[in-house]
DNA sequence: TATGAATGAGTCTTCATTCAT
DNA sequence: CATGAATGAAGACTCATTCAT
């Protein structure tokens, strides 16, 4: 609420130039590419001319790699904190696909630079893991507990914390395409009763 | 088996060269992506000018085309066989994602280039899904015929058939980068084993 | 004679550019044809970069295009006015001539390219016509009504006009070529007397 | 009739292969131009393979220049006879214009490359001369005869007879471009007419 | 001789980045 | 800070010429 006085108004403007260009970016890079989105074309965009953007960002690939740090740092916190809401293992399950599921259509830009090969390019092995991992670890550890707990089977817990992330992300790749016309919701319950089905199975019987 | 006769000495080196050529453009692709596989790399990859690669390809463009159809052939018929030469759907099933897993150390460049922005954008549609959505077809059938029987419970046979597609595609992708160290088959095994706990499970109440 | 006060600084600038790297690219389509008249060259005799001339022009057959555009036009309109001033048909004759003719020396590159296989190969059909034809269907018109006056004999006039034209133009390109070291006005005065001539002769009788 | 001695076997094949290659050049030229007219596609219509052309001629302009020499030496000799065989002035410059416009639907191609910026750029002066300007020597040999012998009034012989072939290439360029459609004879006879009109002119009075 | 596959120099064109205003 | 004109490195593609067979 009160102005933060370590920001000058230097400093709140030129962040919000960053964001008005990573925006751009953002959709430029989701209709194009990397290599075929132009800078022009961000600039445009954004609204303000070529030079304007390298005064804010070194180079292209900066561009990039600012739109991925914050979609993904997004993606990782909304992820985190649905995932952390949620009670049960079975919850936190609903919450991780649904909460990415819901996502699509608002973030639909993201998602579809997300799976390019070039943003497995520029980013560092480092940051790619922290953002992408994180979010699986927390399920991971869910999932672990609740194995130890005996509320499901007994399984590797990382290997399917990665599985319901790969079904999420077919899901959502398939809804990009139009290939799906199912709502975000039921597709996602769908998913996370198929992996509840096989988890809980043993325990069932 | 038998040579064909109808094959003169030319036709056979003019293959042999295109073939060179596709080896060499799958490794460059796989290393730098599309826009930056530079026509000249592939050429000295094959060790050839590049002129000489325009004597066989009309375009960059058309280089990329053939290398993708030449490994999404394969990667079809492979799949393909080994589905129907599997009797039950849950051999079917193993079939499926143990074939794809046990190719990727072989096939590591083409698999790497598959999941790339530029592959789908350079394909018909009609080529995509002849080449991705058969092989997942022919496992929807399946799953459609086996729910039939009732030795599963009643499942939309298609999208379960994308997520088996989707669990082996992640699995490739770790494999890829080196995230996974367990052999081929036992990750194989471990998720057709979670799909079939899933599917199996109603049956067994 | 107003100054356009709708011309910004930057559009003045813009067609000044373009004038530029028209004039050097007269010059060296006039050297080297269009063909060997490379981009590079015309950047360097404009002074520029390469790059900047593809800011002005979508590429060098465009450049080409402008030129002759640029200089049929003027060739055009210089010739219609000075035949348009002429009142009669003899003086209308020898301006047509003279006009060319005196022009040569200040146009040389120009006429050069005029009489280039590529030159008509990258004109509209309409374009050519316009700009060559219609400076000639004048003095054909001309001749017309002179015909029909009787002050010469009667003769096709469209025919003779094109001939007068090929007069001209055979006169330029000797000169062109250094094999002619009469004035210009002596020159088109021997051949507007020559054509006269043959036009008057019947009506002597 | 008898065999040429000092002609062995292979002169004749060698010369023969020459003149197939000078006309497939030909045809090619007058299709594309210099520039544009590819040595593959001449050997494809020579029928021969490319490497084939250069064992018969050293480079693409070494062919194109056997074009030229070929056919302006024909043209020249072609002229010279025509305008030899005739009497009068009056006959010979009918026989120069006839002579030539009789040509144009038989020699089209050779026509088409001959007002081509490429012919000029390619051959020596002294050859352009030569062959060019020797029939139009000629015609003003007998021009200036005609003149000294008061058949016709007092001229500047050689600049007439260019003028006569100025107005000559001119009717045969709109022949080529379709822009005619009277015989080449009728066509012929006026623009002799037109010269003749204005040469005795003043003999008339 | 004849072939035609191979070569690589030469050109157009694009676009990230710089810089004078 | 903002601009957008200018730059030039980089890359796809063509085609005259060579050369092994």
């Amino acid at each position: 609420m009160a102005r933060n006085p370590s920001k000058t108004r230097q400093q709140v403007l030129s962040e919000f130039r960053r964001t008005e260009i990573v925006d751009a970016a953002r959709t430029v890079f989701a209709r194009r590419g990397f290599t075929n989105g132009i800078v022009d074309e961000i600039a445009k965009e954004a609204g303000i001319a070529k030079g304007t953007v390298y005064l804010y960002f070194r180079s292209k690939t900066e561009i990039y790699k600012a739109v991925l740090a914050h979609d993904l740092e997004f993606l990782k916190r909304n992820t985190l904190s649905q995932v952390d809401a949620a009670n049960t293992l079975r919850d936190k399950i609903g919450a991780f696909v649904r909460g990415r599921l819901e996502n699509v259509e608002a973030k639909k830009e993201f998602f579809r630079i997300m799976d390019t090969e070039t943003a497995s390019m520029l980013l560092t092995r480092k940051q790619h893991r922290e953002w992408l991992r994180e979010p699986v670890s927390r399920l991971a550890s869910a999932i672990a507990e609740a194995s130890k707990r005996n509320e499901i089977r007994t399984v590797p817990a990382e290997k399917v914390a990665w599985m319901i992330d790969d079904l999420t992300r077919g899901a959502i790749q398939r809804r990009l395409q139009g290939q799906e016309n199912a709502l975000p919701a039921e597709d996602a319950e769908f998913i996370s009763n198929f992996i509840w089905a096989s988890l809980a199975v043993e325990v069932h019987r």
